[in-house]
DNA sequence: TACTTAACGGTACGGAACGTCCCGTACCGA
DNA sequence: TCGGTACGGGACGTTCCGTACCGTTAAGTA
């Protein structure tokens, strides 16, 4: 049967973030409506809401989706390429599209509900988080960083800037910025003050 | 004349403005409506929408209104000092009620409300920013920074984590973590890599 | 003081989207 | 064959939006 009238179970499920998803980069995401995302699914808002509690946790999932492919790591033994080549590409997926919108929208939701704040870092922030820790990590036990050097504290070095353009100032994100990034995590900004 | 049924100008605008604060604090920003607040301030819906277009221009006056007082730079040489003092008290703003709540409430709105993005940076954002970059470049001035000290990269550094975990993590913001970054910032993580 | 004018509170309105509910249908396994 | 269940469709009451129209009232002007 090349006609198939309605399906159930996954197939509703695909089916519904997809339309969220196109639905989202023809409309954006703030004006995404459940209503519109059911009618463009073809299905009735009771199968969307038997799903998914909130319109933020619909997108949450449809944005875990498409980035299914998580970002590994590199192990060249380069610690500082390494984390080029890693957060290069964590940067590429957080700016285009479709990905982009969708992540600030989640982040914008993320600010009055709780449980997808938890989510978000819980399934998304946290693992990515987790990696560039444990390749920090490595790089430490093999000598080549100091004993000292405080890896979470460089995490957040590395990460914090990045959202803080992509969510306030909202200038362009390149990768000559997250170079400029590593280079002071690295070698610093300058001496120490007097 | 002790009782004033109803005045007109800026008192319309003052009290429309505490509605806002008083509301958001008890039933959160995300959730306040025109209706609410015209109805508490004992406006009608159109002098609220006479003097502002969209629920997020009403939130960020509501913000400037709280936050005039703005935060200027200490200067008493020390340059690390001086940042620590500043940025604590930025912190404590940021963190607590009414202004932390409110502020966040912003950072979501303007993820899909571009003239709400380009007021908070123009207003609120760039000039803590040219603030932050001002004294440090003061103190580079004075010969406590190296001439090739990179100071928006620095004051990127200093603002992004804070912003990373108020937005993202959402662990609490303490004055002992902008210290770490301080720290990290001024005497380094530890030592370049080999 | 008397008149004019603009801002005001109140209210009604159409529209959009919410989340829930019920109905009749189509699939599925026992 | 027969229940169980997920489904599409659609109606429902509600909330809130933003606008329009009232009669009233305070502030400015002569």
């Amino acid at each position: 049967m090349t006609d198939t009238p309605h399906r159930r179970g996954a197939d509703r499920t695909a089916a519904i973030m997809r339309a969220t998803l196109e639905l989202g980069q023809e409309i954006g995401y703030a004006k995404l409506s459940m209503e519109a995302v059911a009618a463009r699914a073809g299905a009735s808002k009771q199968t969307v809401y038997r799903r998914w509690p909130s319109k933020a946790a619909l997108l949450f999932d449809s944005l875990l989706s498409v980035n299914e492919p998580a970002l590994d790591y590199p192990d060249t033994g380069d610690i500082v390429a390494d984390l080029r080549t890693q957060i290069h590409s964590a940067v590429d997926l957080l700016t285009g599209p479709p990905v982009g919108p969708l992540f600030r929208a989640l982040i914008s939701e993320a600010q009055h509900a709780p449980q997808i704040a938890a989510a978000l870092n819980e399934r998304f922030i946290g693992p990515q988080a987790d990696k560039t820790v444990a390749r920090l990590r490595k790089a430490r036990d093999e000598g080549q960083l100091s004993p000292a050097f405080d890896l979470t504290l460089a995490m957040a070095i590395l990460s914090g800037p990045l959202y803080f353009q992509l969510l306030i100032t909202q200038e362009p994100l390149t990768h000559a910025y997250v170079d400029r990034i590593l280079d002071a995590l690295f070698t610093g900004l300058g001496p120490s003050p007097a």
